[in-house]
DNA sequence: GGCAATACTGTGGATAACCGCAGCCCCTGA
DNA sequence: TCAGGGGCTGCGGTTATCCACAGTATTGCC
């Protein structure tokens, strides 16, 4: 089992030090791994990209609201589904939160069988999550690993050039494309163009050189 | 230009006609066309998959709610983004509408700039909706005009492999084969499969046969 | 019965892809 | 200075692809 196909943790934060008792013993008993944090800023702190899970997010703290907290981290780059616990039903901020890819939003006081749902379906989305970006990632890994050139003959294999083409427009000779064509597929580790050109497409990527 | 390059229409559903006045008084003053209902029942029955745009719904009507009406269209298959409008702040709603794929929820008293933009944002979204769809139903037009043998070769040509291996496991010539691949390649108006299983993995489109 | 569509096959030749072997040039770092 | 990596190239041979020409067979429809 690798790192990343754990099921997470769910980071609960919150300056009520009830709510985080409360939260943390509700998730306890159902099997769900939890830590806590006071502050905003303490989670800020202590947050790391290595870290797998959801948030748990009272909206009213003392340092920093709620958003505030999800901005800085969309920043920071985290990708973790966040939840929001909200006191008070602001229709408005609900809407813009989750339209800005927050994964839920909860009013107090909330049903202990709903939440816990909420977030089981939240560490779910994140595992997914992570799958996708480990082959994603796999694949920007072997695409770094090409030379330039490589990355150039790539970009017009892709386009389902013909090699004479590709040596045309490049200015070389053809047995030099095959070189770096051949190259090019044992280090993606595909077996020929159009598995290549699949697995450029599945995941978005277009070489545009 | 096709009629599925137009902006489209935002269509009003609301059973107090000062509103639907308000509303179409306000669009129009921005250049936005609007169509009114003055019942769910009413646009359903009208209900159209041509229509292009996005609907305007009141949350409390008569006849129906608003949350009834948004599944009664996606159960009939109705792609078009709809804005929810509510007098009384019910987050729950809100979220749970939000996370079916509603496009908005706008509480009452609305201000009139912000809704207007939201109503522009929505026919954007539908039509870029509707551009992406009708390439893949220009996709799916070529499929459809593959005989079933020629489909099953465009499975294993996507696949990578080669006429010999195709000829193999569908027990007949690679002359056959060879013939087949053409035909998919001239139907499916590419030159290569390099492109064919790209337009295919750019589209979702996986053929498992 | 004739016609069209579909599927299938063979022959032979042109073109493209693939690959091992061999070698050249340039740059960088030990 | 020498080794290694990257880029570039030619030669010769095998395998694949693409295609025109030429058929056979089956099915379904008017």
């Amino acid at each position: 089992m690798t790192p990343t196909s754990s099921s997470g943790i769910a980071f609960l934060i919150d300056d009520d030090a009830a709510v985080l008792d409360a939260l943390s013993w509700l998730l306890r008993s159902r099997g769900i791994p939890s830590k806590n944090w006071n502050s905003a800023e303490a989670f800020l702190s202590d947050y790391s990209p290595q870290m797998q899970g959801c948030l748990i997010v009272d909206i009213r703290m003392q340092d920093m609201t709620g958003f505030e907290l999800f901005d800085r981290l969309r920043t920071l780059g985290c990708p973790m589904p966040v939840i929001f616990l909200t006191g008070h039903g602001e229709v408005s901020k609900a809407v813009q939160v989750l339209k800005q890819g927050a994964f839920d939003f909860i009013e107090k006081p909330f049903n202990d069988n709903e939440l816990a749902d909420r977030v089981l379906e939240a560490l779910a989305w994140d595992k997914s999550r992570r799958a996708r970006g480990q082959q994603s990632h796999a694949i920007h890994d072997r695409l770094r690993s090409l030379t330039s050139r490589e990355k150039e003959v790539l970009s017009h294999i892709i386009k389902g050039q013909m090699n004479k083409i590709i040596a045309d427009e490049l200015n070389i000779a053809m047995r030099t494309v095959e070189v770096h064509r051949s190259h090019v597929f044992e280090k993606m580790g595909v077996k020929s163009a159009v598995e290549l050109a699949t697995l450029l497409a599945e995941n978005g990527i277009s070489m545009s050189y």
